[in-house]
DNA sequence: TGTACATCAGTGAACGCGCGTTCACTGATGTAC
DNA sequence: TGTACATCAGTGAACGCGCGTTCACTGATGTAC
């Protein structure tokens, strides 16, 4: 419970080292209940009030928390579509990056969409998704517009059917650990590519 | 905080009421974290070590509860199953089904099937889901012996796209209330006849 | 029919705990002169 | 170069709260004789 005070300007770093230990706490503890003022502050190694220099609340610090953790989601799947020509697969290879996310970050996944959202939370709608979302819809309005979807696709309805697609599993996997699952990754395989076919239909409007 | 004691073989009463103020609260709340042993006895009209009398500690009186909704949701799926001749159909209307629950009981949903499993359950993998997940599997089988999927169709996991598949829908839709849905019903209407459309495909083996 | 007594559903008071948040403060850091 | 002083990142103690759980108890209900 020793540390050394930060210089004059450095007091950014605290509120870095913050976040950091709220992040870690939610991996380590795997509960959500267990990032609490205290416990960040003792795991900072810092008192409590200390916190308040940095954030308002305990709800703006799991607020900020989010934030980078959105963050994070939005670059992996960035990442994992970067250079892949075929709009069909890059939607498959932004769903299987979306399902890795939420299975080497359970506690941020369940914090980010299955948690309820939070009371002050003006940011919900968009802003809180880092724009995610309005990338995955975008990559559906490519595949559209190279007519790897069949024409009567709406595109907003065909993002929000993928991501629910893809969250359902993902989050199944989270809140259900015990449930005898087949081999986990070709069944997230399986799902990804059941999906796709459902889009491809042209059934399907 | 007065009501009358309950008569010598009455203590099973007072159980329900016990359960019964378990699932309101919940439902008025809307915050599991609500679902205290005071709050509970508060809401009975009774002491809280009165709560003792009937369940071992929390975790039971909660994995009581949970019980309970997970066979009232097993039995309004097979309600809207119940007389539908045509396999696919049946499974629509299971599906449907499903979502509904989730969305007029949204509360209960995310305790089921949306938070962290109990520390003490050895009734998680199947017991706990009152046999729902079994129906549901047969219910894809019946539609595999009866020719309407593909040959190639594994049924458990086309059981398990399915089931993840309506509830990625439901719980985006609990977790996210504040995302710009498109019309509710007609969105969840084409999410279930587009995963159908995926299993329908012969692509997906 | 009457009475002593066992049963058992519930009470009332208390325990120790960790929480979010506040308040007055301290003491090293940097600055003005 | 030296010193008085303002700044500001943090401390330490305390607040009131609701929680889960325990313990010794009470008093109406039913039963044995």
């Amino acid at each position: 419970v020793n540390r050394p005070r930060a210089r004059r300007g450095e007091g950014e770093h605290l509120r870095d080292e913050i976040l950091e230990a709220g992040r870690r706490l939610l991996v380590e503890t795997g509960d959500e209940d267990a990032v609490t003022i205290r416990a960040v502050a003792r795991e900072v190694g810092v008192t409590p009030p200390a916190i308040y220099l940095h954030f308002e609340d305990k709800n703006a610090l799991l607020l900020a928390v989010c934030r980078k953790t959105f963050e994070a989601l939005d670059d992996q799947i960035e990442a994992a579509a970067a250079g892949i020509a075929d709009p069909l697969e890059a939607l498959r290879a932004r769903g299987a990056a979306y399902a890795r996310f939420g299975r080497e970050n359970p506690e941020h996944y369940r914090i980010l969409f299955m948690t309820r959202p939070f009371e002050h939370d003006e940011l919900e709608p968009a802003e809180m998704t880092s724009g995610a979302f309005e990338h995955h819809l975008e990559a559906v309005q490519r595949a559209c517009a190279a007519g790897a979807l069949p024409p009567s696709t709406d595109p907003l309805l065909a993002a929000i059917f993928l991501w629910s697609g893809v969250h359902g599993i993902t989050s199944l996997l989270i809140a259900k650990p015990k449930f005898p699952w087949p081999p986990i990754d070709e069944l997230v395989d399986h799902v990804l590519r059941t999906l796709v076919e459902g889009l491809l239909s042209p059934g399907a409007a």
